[in-house]
DNA sequence: TAATTGTGCAACCTTTTGGTTTCACAAATA
DNA sequence: TATTTGTGAAACCAAAAGGTTGCACAATTA
């Protein structure tokens, strides 16, 4: 089964779990107590949430505490900051496009994607 | 079914294709031929993609063209960047934890966090 | 007009997801 | 020692995800 960061955020009880123990570490009761769905249910969440390595489990006595690992969110992040352009300068794909076809047609240049229908 | 933006971009599958349209506008097919699965499987990634914002459709003629609606990768953006400084400033949460406990002890400020053992 | 092209959708399938209940077991506590 | 507490895991379930094939149909093109 595939198990990347976009995938360990994608659920909403998992991004809340993740906020939980962003702040402190705490035990797997602890943040199972904070859903009103199973204990066990949680359980599975959290061991998403270790297999993407968002969250590090440390053993003390018979607990074991979750904390987070919010690095791999870096990775989301810089997934973002390729596209951040698309929206921050208010332009959407089709006025880009327009755009990127103008400049062409100025400047005579090349194809360098390569999307397009190609029959 | 939910229907966020989390969930939209959780498939690797549906990232290439944001990828894809974002640079310019493209008609269903010419999307799908990039893909070694089916047409109509391209088509259910799209359909969620429009479902949650990330992508607009523009009839034109029999044609219907995907453009990339990337402004609701603002809201991924903003989930991340509360967390930013628990990763930017190389502290894990635990750290950050004892950091905080250590400046609670030396100004005996009141707890704000809610999240502790309170049994 | 006939054939092709681009699309939508229904029906169906398998795997994953998100949940449950139940049992087991070791550590801490009464 | 007996009980409570924190955890893990198995067995099971319904629904969602991700895929398929096949048909329908309107717009375009030969």
């Amino acid at each position: 089964m595939r198990r990347d960061v976009f995938q360990g955020i994608a659920d909403p009880t998992r991004r809340e779990i993740l906020n939980m123990v962003a702040h402190r570490p705490l035990n797997m009761d602890t943040v199972a107590e904070h859903f009103d769905v199973s204990r066990t249910a949680i359980y599975k969440h959290i061991k998403i949430l270790i297999e993407c390595g968002l969250v590090d489990v440390k053993q003390q006595g018979r607990e074991r505490y979750c904390e987070a690992k919010l690095q791999k969110l870096g990775e989301v992040s810089d997934w973002i900051d390729q596209y951040r352009e698309f929206w921050e300068t208010k332009l959407d794909a089709l006025e880009k496009y327009i755009n990127e076809l103008q400049s062409k047609a100025n400047t005579e240049t090349k194809k360098k994607k390569n999307y397009g229908k190609q029959k």
